[in-house]
DNA sequence: ATCGCCTATCGTGAATGGACGATAAAGGAA
DNA sequence: TTCCTTTATCGTCCATTCACGATAGGCGAT
């Protein structure tokens, strides 16, 4: 790369948009549900505002190995949160995350 | 999986979440911006709204083949085209895929 | 027709994602 | 304690992503 020098970069601003770390941030969130399942956990939390466990796995055609693996995805993500409660897990979603994330595809 | 037969499952409807079509194409354009290269790139052609062509391979620190390859996903997703100027590609924001992810976004 | 520029595509390699079964860890109940 | 249930993690396999250089095709200019 680097071999246009004969014209103005984009806009008039340098060229500077390399590593946006706004962009990445934007990128994970989106990351978080860019798959079907994690779409339908996300939606199914938001449906019943309380928390529900491991329900989550018999509403979802995967194994529970999977269905684990993509609830930590979400965890990480910061999108939903999950709290022990005796041998079961609760997981709820996180407005907050939820509402930044609406906000920045808003924002586009 | 499908071993917890004693209780009910999710809320009172069956099961039936399996391959939901819509969280499947909210998952596909998810993903489409699921990825800091093709965020910055669609900032960039909605920041002007005007299309543009390969100056979007000297705004990103990426090669211009890895570049294309962004273009082609985010034209496949439809959140952009591209139309042939002469010798170059002009590509643009298209606004109603943009719409329709927000308002999928918004409606979560 | 030939040259040079712009872009898409091909081929490759490293890294990551997604799925599964098996297993481990933690807690409640008998 | 000993089970049983619930969930997280491990290891593995296959598919896909992401990045690159090299190459090919299109088009305008010379």
């Amino acid at each position: 790369m680097a071999k246009r020098l004969t014209q103005k970069p984009c806009d008039s601003t340098p060229v500077q948009l390399h590593a946006d770390p706004t962009a990445e941030s934007f990128a994970k969130l989106a990351w978080a549900i860019a798959h079907p399942a994690r779409v339908q956990i996300v939606r199914l939390l938001i449906g019943r505002e309380a928390c529900i466990c491991g329900e989550i796995v018999d509403c979802l055609p995967l194994a529970q190995s999977t269905v684990s693996q993509h609830l930590k995805i979400l965890k990480e993500s910061g999108l939903i949160q999950g709290e022990v409660d005796g041998p079961k897990v609760c997981y709820c979603i996180n407005h907050e995350k939820l509402d930044q994330l609406k906000a920045l595809v808003a924002d586009l």
